[in-house]
DNA sequence: ACAGATTGGCTAGCGACGCTAGAATCTTTG
DNA sequence: CAAAGATTCTAGCGTCGCTAGCCAATCTGT
């Protein structure tokens, strides 16, 4: 008994190393660095482990992406807990938000663009994914007017910080404009 | 001078050719399916022809993503010329642009997903962005209120269209509420 | 303590990718 | 008609994700 448990600490162990370097390997390289082989070397075992660990490369960015997720409600929660009001919460969480698709692009990309096989709008999604979403429902529900579904108008604010972010981050938004349009989003959302 | 010229002629043909074929074979089976060689026994060629036209595949994509933005100008232009109001017009082309988005995903992936070299926020962005980019400005100018920049509002809107576009294709949003999300959106912005 | 069974990691390799060098072919020109 | 030039093709390089099958270390039972 106690060997197995010992072995299955061990094989946990070495997942979360996996996941780890797979994660600082594409923040700091980008994801086209991180191959099989690569990541393999990174870890000291051969390519094959992963594949014991993680039915293939997609199912390793999953694991970064649900890690990322939670990264992501940490900061989410901090700012909403740093500031005064309701109009204030919204607006430190927009930027919290688009500041951590420009300081972590990678992570975001694994989250939010790359095609990862997760349940994202369901019950069955990943607790920090929820979190995360939660994150982004507490600040909104108070901005929501009668009559309007607080899951939907946070999907909807969701959906423009992700167009904003990513559009600003492959160029074809200019970034030099993102605080004023990002002030018109919540403007707009705050019936201003 | 005429047979130079008669080459060109035939050159530009077989480029055009390359570029619809590619859309083609994305169109009906992923840009997964776009490889090189794929690409080129459709058109019939080997495979370094393809690199006497284009410098690789990104530039490939990129002239893909050109003919698209052309097409969804086209859409939009007709979307805005059958809508009554100012307000059905933002409602018109905020639903075509959606629509264009899950009915061509490949080409919208060219366009505004994947990365590809080519200018798209300045003065050099090819005509048929700026085309595109124009039909979004004319229906969102009228909803500007005082001090507000068209120019960055329509960025601003642009991107809530893409990021509902981008999260509902990849399962991220569920698509049963896409009209309500996409009402909540224009309602805000059209300050209702 | 040792032979047999089992688990688990490794070496080696498969097919496909984007891309390119150099041979081969076709066209134009003296 | 042959030399010169342009253009296309064959063949191959390095790398990718992924897997089959060998080998060694570990566990079990006597």
């Amino acid at each position: 008994m106690s060997i197995q448990t010992r072995r299955e600490r061990e094989r946990a162990k070495r997942e979360r190393l996996i996941v780890t370097a797979a994660r600082e390997l594409a923040e700091t390289e980008g994801w086209a660095a991180v191959t099989t082989r690569r990541l393999a070397a990174e870890i000291e075992y051969s390519q094959p482990v992963l594949y014991s660990h993680f039915k293939g490369k997609e199912a390793i960015m999953a694991a970064v992406a649900v890690q990322g997720c939670a990264d992501l409600a940490v900061e989410l929660r901090q700012a909403r807990a740093a500031a005064p009001g309701v109009r204030e919460e919204l607006a430190a969480v927009a930027g919290t938000y688009t500041s951590f698709a420009r300081r972590r692009p990678a992570l975001y990309d694994a989250m939010f663009t790359h095609l990862v096989p997760l349940p994202f709008a369901t019950e069955e999604a990943p607790a920090p994914l929820r979190e995360a979403f939660g994150q982004l429902l507490a600040v909104v529900e108070p901005i929501a007017s009668g009559g309007e579904d607080p899951g939907l108008l946070t999907e909807t604010f969701w959906a423009a910080l992700h167009g904003l972010a990513t559009l600003m981050r492959s160029g074809r938004l200019p970034e030099s404009a993102h605080e004023t349009r990002l002030a018109l989003l919540i403007g707009h959302f705050t019936g201003g």
